[in-house]
DNA sequence: CCACCTATTGAACGATCGTTCAGTCACTCC
DNA sequence: GGAGTGACTGAACGATCGTTCAATAGGTGG
């Protein structure tokens, strides 16, 4: 008998996203036609449209939603590296075999998790058309401090998700491209609110706004008093209206 | 003989970092003593200091600074996935038992490479002080932008520690406290151009301030215009020297 | 009742992980 | 030359990873 015990115990530091080496045949690239099991669902699966049947069982259903929920819990708190596929089947209360039939990829579940929050950030710059153009710049860029927004858990799943998109190309565009709408949104909410300003002006404001934001809840997570968290939305709105 | 074949494939998406559930004993808690290899080497890890014996044989030397540039090289690259000891031997051009031979751990090589950035944090904030009190100050912001400090690989790097640092509580200590010490040094450089200003404004400032640099590097990952960094880098020195 | 389809499970596979450890090599001091 | 020491190697271990797959339960339509 050899001697003490050499076995890994890996905590949350352990790789979670390698790019594939060269797919094994799988016949052809087509996605339909498998033998047995996950039917076209692999394809509606990112926007996420299920049934209208809502949840009469109050809430052992609409398991591929309980997934994805587990999955952002998991990033957010514990990074990439906590999040294996059987982690999420735990968190989510389902069995390991479930998770790869919703999502059919790691990798999948990922993408669906930045496109959820790429869709928060869209509706943050998109707000109720009720409110005259002025108020409404103003209650959108007051948003970002919103306390539902600057929870450590939302925050922190944005930072990893971020992360995330640096090392991996396929998230990188996804991420860029939410960005970039963002960006949009913001600008045409200012010339939405200053019509005689030219184009250009109203773009340049936006990015200057966003790197202000995105600054406002990266050092968030690092603790940041109210008092900073309002000087630098009174920042933003004074670039945003100036002139 | 069952069917096709079933193996994994990783690529960068597998989990890289857990907390040690219950290290097993090691007779002791003390950390020298051990049978053969791994001397006293490992409390000195983190502050490199090697002996003065310069590199001779061009670079062949000195691995334990090469793992550590492997490291962060790749963490840079691929995230945390992409860190295994197994990649940074390989990149270090070591064998897989060096790096724990240095390091010991994963997790304080990852320790060392917060501490890597901490000292290039500071040391952008403490600058020579040949020059008269408002030029160090302007200089220290403009550094920021020097293109030293604004490539993909540098800004992705603090990204991937900062996700890090988020999802594991022993990094965010580190990374707070790097944080608190650069913002303590820009203000002292503000309060030393502007003599006559309260010490808790110099405070607000260095505290705006380094909102706006956090995003301005972190919005720089996906692309930022010259003109954009220019105007930011403008208003910090707005922001520093007003009044 | 049977056929069919979808949702779900858990065992199994091969790969890779972090860590340990018995060695080997080069060098110094006696 | 031999003992000692520090740097270094690579095989091995146990754990965990992502993925596949045969099997099952529930529901619907014939």
């Amino acid at each position: 008998m050899p001697s003490v015990a050499t076995g890994c115990v890996p905590g949350y530091l352990t790789p979670a996203i390698t790019r594939t080496p060269a797919r094994p045949p799988r016949t052809a690239d087509a996605d339909d036609g498998r033998p047995h099991g996950r039917p076209a669902a692999a394809k509606v699966v990112e926007v996420s449209a299920r049934p209208a049947r809502a949840t009469d069982a109050d809430e052992k259903v609409d398991r591929q939603a309980r997934i994805l929920d587990a999955a952002l819990r998991l990033l957010s708190l514990h990074g990439i590296s906590g999040v294996s596929m059987r982690a999420v089947a735990r968190e989510a209360g389902v069995s390991l075999g479930l998770v790869n039939y919703h999502y059919e990829d790691k990798a999948s579940l990922i993408r669906a998790a930045l496109h959820r929050i790429e869709e928060q950030d869209i509706a943050l710059v998109e707000p109720d058309p009720a409110l005259e153009p002025e108020e409404r710049l103003r209650v959108a860029l007051k948003r970002v401090a919103d306390p539902e927004f600057l929870t450590t858990e939302y925050l922190s799943l944005r930072l990893q998700l971020w992360a995330l998109a640096q090392a991996h190309e396929d998230f990188e565009r996804i991420n860029t491209e939410a960005q970039k709408r963002y960006r949009a949104g913001l600008a045409a909410l200012i010339r939405a609110a200053r019509p005689d300003l030219p184009p250009d002006e109203c773009s340049r404001r936006a990015a200057d706004i966003d790197v202000i934001q995105n600054g406002l809840w990266l050092t968030a997570l690092l603790g940041l008093d109210h008092a900073s968290i309002s000087r630098n939305i009174a920042r933003c709105e004074e670039i945003a209206l100036a002139g």
